[in-house]
DNA sequence: GCCATTTCTAACCCGCGGGTCATAAACTGC
DNA sequence: GCAGTTTATGACCCGCGGGTTAGAAATGGC
């Protein structure tokens, strides 16, 4: 053997093509900037990668293996806890039970978990979704999103006949909102350099979904963060000052 | 004068070319592909528009201005609302005031009126959002998201102050959930041919936001289409089972 | 040092698609 | 029908960028 194969080129081409992704879009990242952004030439790109494609579909790939992975979790976790429990009724959801709490929690730890998850593939999310048009990648989040809105309609659908939520709207229109709130909170996360408080996110974020915007009967506590993630760039505190 | 030109030429290209945004994104059109679905050779295009962003541009050009339109009536009759009629406190929120149920009315009629202008323009909303990376329109739509989301914390900020409105989360996030959730009932319509039942959507959206997904305590009422547009796509009816 | 071997470079090829233009076609006025 | 004028065509040009490859460079074994 002779002339040992650079040990970093593959990681830095990988590092460098998503910076290009992000910049221009699949189609529009060229390889010939992706290889100069680490000293390389053009040649030295196809010792690795078939093409860019290839490049972006093992990213892609390994991504999407997660997100299964949390899906997969979350479905098995929830049958489980209904199998356990039975399901909510009115009064869980009006007493917070402990069985409702246990839900919520479950519900929060995978939103949670899908959330750190996106957070380290945020630049390949922002490419899938708005840089693969008319490539092979077109639609896939966009599918991943349809299943979402379809699993939570369902699952709103089996609230209402047990009335532990409200009746009195369209459960599509309930799915839209949940995943349309987190498919931008993910989008956002792209902007950032440091991860965000996902705990102070996600409390938040389903305590809105729960019981809304309107100020509740019952003394409010902050949202707060049971682990504070790394810097957290979303630390507003509210005031709480009232006239 | 003579060989008056094919008045339909312009309108079919521009038809034609707007489907093609939508299967390859702005980069990924190819004029042919335009010309040809009208029956027109390449040359031809060229009569009409300089390049095809061009063409992009001027469809993008008429629906930002159109958007552009209605935020600033929305800005405008808010701020004469709240002239008008001071700030909300949290009594008119608790006990659904007059006033807070004007407001409300005018929040539904401006979302309302937002979705119809972009159900007109839906294909290029979706090509803006998922089809021009790396394009000079790269980040326009995003640009209103991160605008709207602003506008919205700042709001939330307000109602804060005068208690009509949860305090214990941040407002960004409330920003991100209202912003989130039109975005992606936006981006859903379009896969619809016939439009939406916008009254319904939008009422059981603001319902949803303000008091949640969990049961009220007040009886429930449908949100029900005052104005049932076209066929009604989202007509599934709650059948109000509880065991 | 020198050969063998593998890595890496940069010049090259080539197809695709944007843009042009000589030419043909269509129409008007006479 | 003919001249004049505007519209439309499609062959052509050409640059860009993906992919190839001859050969240079680096390294290990001797």
């Amino acid at each position: 053997m002779a002339r040992p194969a650079d040990p970093n080129a593959q990681g830095a081409l990988i590092a460098a093509a998503r910076k290009e992704f992000v910049r221009a879009g699949v189609k529009g990242a060229r390889i010939e900037d992706i290889t100069h952004a680490c000293g390389l030439s053009k040649g030295a790109f196809y010792l690795h990668f078939d093409s860019k494609e290839e490049l972006f579909g093992q990213v892609v790939g390994e991504f999407m293996a997660l997100v299964q992975k949390r899906v997969k979790a979350r479905e098995e976790d929830i049958t489980a806890f209904f199998m356990r429990n039975g399901p909510l009724r009115e009064q869980d959801v009006r007493k917070k039970s402990a069985r409702h709490e246990a839900f919520l929690a479950l519900e929060v730890k995978h939103d949670r978990g899908l959330l750190e998850t996106i957070w380290n593939y945020r630049d390949i999310f922002d490419v899938l979704m708005r840089g693969s048009q008319g490539t092979a990648f077109d639609g896939l989040v966009w599918e991943m999103v349809q299943r979402e809105i379809e699993r939570i309609k369902d699952s709103f659908e089996i609230f209402k006949q047990y009335g532990a939520c409200r009746t009195d709207v369209p459960s599509e229109i309930f799915g839209s909102l949940v995943v349309g709130t987190y498919l931008l909170v993910a989008k956002q996360m792209s902007l950032l350099q440091a991860p965000p408080n996902f705990d102070l996110w996600v409390e938040s974020l389903h305590r809105l979904i729960r019981e809304g915007s309107a100020p509740p009967l019952q003394p409010q506590r902050q949202a707060k963060a049971r682990r504070a993630g790394g810097k957290v760039t979303m630390q507003r505190r509210n005031k709480r000052s009232r006239p």
